[in-house]
DNA sequence: TTTTAACCGAGACGGTACGTCTCGTCTTCTT
DNA sequence: AAGAAGACGAGACGTACCGTCTCGGTTAAAA
């Protein structure tokens, strides 16, 4: 066998240049044109480099842009956990908020939701989307409400991270569906309505 | 306008034997490659059709799917409305089930999942995804919940619409997001939670 | 059998309005774009006709310039022979430089070549195109030179009709080929080097 | 300039192995199947190349015959002059002859008989095959006269170059019309024609 | 210090599908 | 029955990208 093409490539001589320029222009080009005419083609070239360099590191355009907007996001993050002032609803509130703010800026929404379209049709990128974006804002939430329910505030009998699905679920529906806008009035609403399911029962069963 | 390449084709002189070939062909096809390997080209040969008759009546691929796929859950169902026993909880139970069952299906999951993907890609698609699947679908619950809340079972502070989000969102987005699957535990243990929201509040506030 | 498609049309029927339009049409159009860019389509949206009158009645787009151009030639035409004033020179330079002037008009080059052009690819449309407009001409030279043989002006060892094709033979190649311009100077030239080999020989052998 | 289409392949990665199988599969096919029915998808197929490896190196499917025939011809070129035992009769029949052997050989026949008609429909592949293929031969003959001329065995009047006319222009002509079968009685027959137009007159004028 | 091995920019290559164009046939309705 | 209109099956057009594969050229570690 003369050659073995998945031949490692020895990542110590990857060229960090290339790497940012790659990222930028992808992020870049789905602005631009959106995902579907997002090509790899493109990128090369408004990159300023050979389409073997994209190959040689990535499998695909998904993966590509899933890095670049991973490092975009963990740029500007953070980090920390949820707020916990002890109020429940004024914290969810306040995070759901913001959540609907970053989810209405352009610059973001169009890599997001590309991301979230392609995970949708392919479950091996969608292992990896939900690993490096969806869990870390999901389990921020699961913690928050257990803590919440430790501290009495939330039935003991509910499912934390049924809740957090019944959190996020019309949220994040709404939004990929556009059915409406993620005002800052739905946002509190929501909250709102999930938290009278969540609220441990006054009385006996 | 810069093209008159539109020009509206006389519909009433529409092969009805050709459009049935090319919609069972896009439904026979995605499910075998899937959506995005699915070619006009290959409908076209496989439906013994040529090209251009399937541009000429759609405007992509996506639309030749949302119409077969539209005809195909048409042409099997009851049209009544969501069953009204008096007992809400056992009548969310049951209809939730009995879609989560659908939605597990492979021969329906594939060209949902298809459309879902490329409504939430393309507006223009999504536009007519909702008004001829979704929203026919999300009406009933928005009716049988209202009938609920007339009876006295739910809040009547609360909003149907945004009850109908609180338990449909959840749902879907596990199914999009392939996050865990769609049992008979799961659905049964969102419409518990979901009516905790929406019951009337025993006392004062 | 059900049906034999070639079905002759009752040329009594035959919609003379049509058929004008039709041949109007075709010569203007291959004036416009030329022939490898005529069409049949686009004869038959100029004429304001079916495309199916086209097929009905002409077997190619080649029949139907062919048939177009006829028409327009034996329209304007005179019909008679060649002059004979006695002096064989004058009468074909005479003739020569009126030929090379007609195929240097614009309205009479494009549709000509397009048929000599179609002609040497196509056997059967060279066939209908000697015999409706080529050999009508040739045979008036043949005539001419014959006539001249008899008058003692031309050896009677030569062959009229390889004569023809000696004088004609040239003039087309150049015509064809665009090798130079059909100049009076020419066609004089070629006349005169031509009578040269037809002239009888003085003395013996 | 509006399109930026054309940028300059680099010619020096071309592939050889690529160009020479396209250039055998358009003889190949041109034989076959005749030169309106020569595709260049089909050229591509049976080279086993994509259409691009086509469309970079060659502007059309003329373009792409004529290199091929030209590589034909060089091959099996010998290169020389044309013979000169000093009997100019002798040597322009013997050459004669062989041209019209060569033209009555099918293989050579249909593909220069496809870039003659080709050429007279289009300029731009006119000028090519002048230079290529029709200009080195017409030089031969022109040369062979001139020598002649000086033996004095050519009136010195006569233009070379319109000789060469009177002798080729009825034998091309004669072949691409089918006018009549091209024998070595004819050829002979015209050279001795021709000849009598090219020889010193006896006496005064 | 020289060699050597990888990455890199560049882009030609064999392919697939695109959306358009025209072909010649067929069907429907009108005259 | 001919004709205007145009839908149809077919298939080539020329373009855009795919993912693979050479090409020199530049580095950086190994010899």
């Amino acid at each position: 066998m003369p050659s073995a093409t998945p031949k490692n490539p020895d990542v110590s001589r990857r060229s960090a240049h290339s790497r940012t320029a790659i990222l930028r222009a992808s992020v870049e080009l789905v602005g631009e044109v959106g995902y579907p005419r997002l090509t790899i083609e493109a990128i090369a070239a408004r990159a300023g480099v050979g389409k073997q360099t994209i190959y040689r590191w990535w499998p695909s355009k998904a993966a590509v842009l899933l890095e670049a907007f991973t490092d975009l996001v963990h740029s500007e993050e953070h980090g920390s956990g949820l707020p916990d002032t002890g109020d429940l609803e004024a914290d969810l509130k306040a995070v759901l908020r913001a959540t609907a703010d970053e989810f209405s800026d352009a610059g973001f929404e169009a890599p997001y939701r590309a991301l979230a379209v392609a995970s949708a049709a392919d479950p091996e990128l969608a292992e990896q989307f939900a690993v490096r974006l969806r869990e870390p804002g999901r389990k921020l939430y699961a913690e928050r409400l257990r803590a919440a329910q430790r501290a009495g505030q939330i039935d003991p009998a509910v499912d934390p991270d049924l809740a957090v699905e019944l959190l996020l679920g019309p949220f994040q529906q709404r939004w990929l569906n556009r059915t409406g806008p993620l005002t800052h009035a739905f946002t509190d609403g929501l909250v709102e309505l999930v938290l009278r399911a969540l609220t441990p029962r006054s009385a006996a069963d």
